[in-house]
DNA sequence: GTCTATACTCTGATAGAC
DNA sequence: GTCTATCAGAGTATAGAC
């Protein structure tokens, strides 16, 4: 790595338009399935330019990765131990939810990663992201402790969180293909998953 | 295609052996991201060989597919009608999850190719799996109008079990990741997800 | 039916002109 | 900084011996 110079502001835009076609592609077609081709056309740069920036594939779908942990894992984090367990588990509901609709690049990115064992990102996961669960989930235990929330295993109640809101994201050809046209299925799921989860937590 | 001819007991075996490993090999790497070597590696049979039985890759990925959505979809189907709501709801929920306990790799394979915008089941997916849920849910509606189970949006129901019970086999390695060791993910998930849909669809 | 050898294409990465 | 040309390796598929 040469030493750290300032960007310019060129260099600073095409990095940031080679990342999110790197976004576009990889999230389609795993990192194998990507080619430098297809990046360099939705960039539309040529391949060596993109080479000229990142030293290799991998340094591109590396910094893609990166920020990705970090962005997804922060309305948990926001989840305050202080306020209403109700208001608190659903508003984080509805903050994934939100980041499927507005996001599904980064959920597929992160559904490939783990589809394939996690072999970039195993560390963070063991790391990072258990760490927070771990952390949230003695939140939630308190909760159900003070009879504030029903009595539910907190760390598959996490699961389920991720489950029910990245599928729609992840499986977002087969929700619309199902539901057909005239549906907006992040619109319908905000209210399916209010009601489920009231339901789930009442005590 | 030669004429269709009765295949011996060896050709049967070994179809059978490279399916199986195509199977492994795509559930984890994706179409493109697998290899005619790590298939054959995992079949125990030379590359050549694998193109004797299967005209090219294309072909075994489409034989490994073509069976899929009909195992997948099979615990759905046997929902009945006649039976008891409640029941039938939580039967199926259980026979989906068993299904992700006994056949990740085909949960990993569909997931696969639905992330990656269902380019070689979009078929299947709009025809037969659309027509089968659209049944099941008039079957849900009829239930919820009986006042037998409690109104929700049926389709986002079916969604959310198969949501809920395929994140054990998709992202097993995160989830086995967070809870850490002496956890049988599967066993606890049946008790928590019995206790989501009780809940969920009591009247 | 199965293997070795190989043809040919695709893809990641580099060289070097401008 | 960006391009054209090109190399080296990997990967699919075929030829042909046994």
């Amino acid at each position: 790595m040469p030493a750290a110079r300032p960007r310019t502001r060129i260099q600073t835009k095409n990095r940031e338009t080679i990342l999110d076609a790197g976004l576009e592609v990889f999230s389609t077609h795993g990192f194998r399935g990507a080619t430098l081709d297809q990046i360099a056309d939705v960039a539309g740069l040529s391949k060596p330019n993109l080479l000229y920036y990142f030293s290799s594939k991998e340094d591109i779908h590396t910094s893609v990765l990166s920020q990705l942990l970090d962005t997804w894992l922060d309305p948990l984090r926001r989840m305050n131990p202080e306020g209403n367990p109700i208001d608190e588990l659903l508003g984080y509901v509805r903050a994934k939810l939100d980041l499927s609709r507005d996001y599904p690049r980064e959920s597929r990115l992160f559904a490939n990663e783990i589809l394939q064992g996690a072999p970039r990102m195993r560390g963070a996961i063991e790391g990072d992201l258990k760490a927070l669960v771990t952390e949230k989930a003695a939140v939630l235990t308190a909760w159900m402790d003070q009879g504030r929330i029903a009595k539910v295993h907190p760390v598959h109640l996490i699961f389920s969180i991720w489950a029910l809101t990245q599928h729609y994201a992840d499986f977002d050809v087969q929700v619309r293909a199902v539901l057909g046209p005239g549906h907006d299925p992040f619109v319908e799921a905000e209210t399916y998953l209010e009601t489920l989860f009231k339901k789930l937590l009442a005590v």
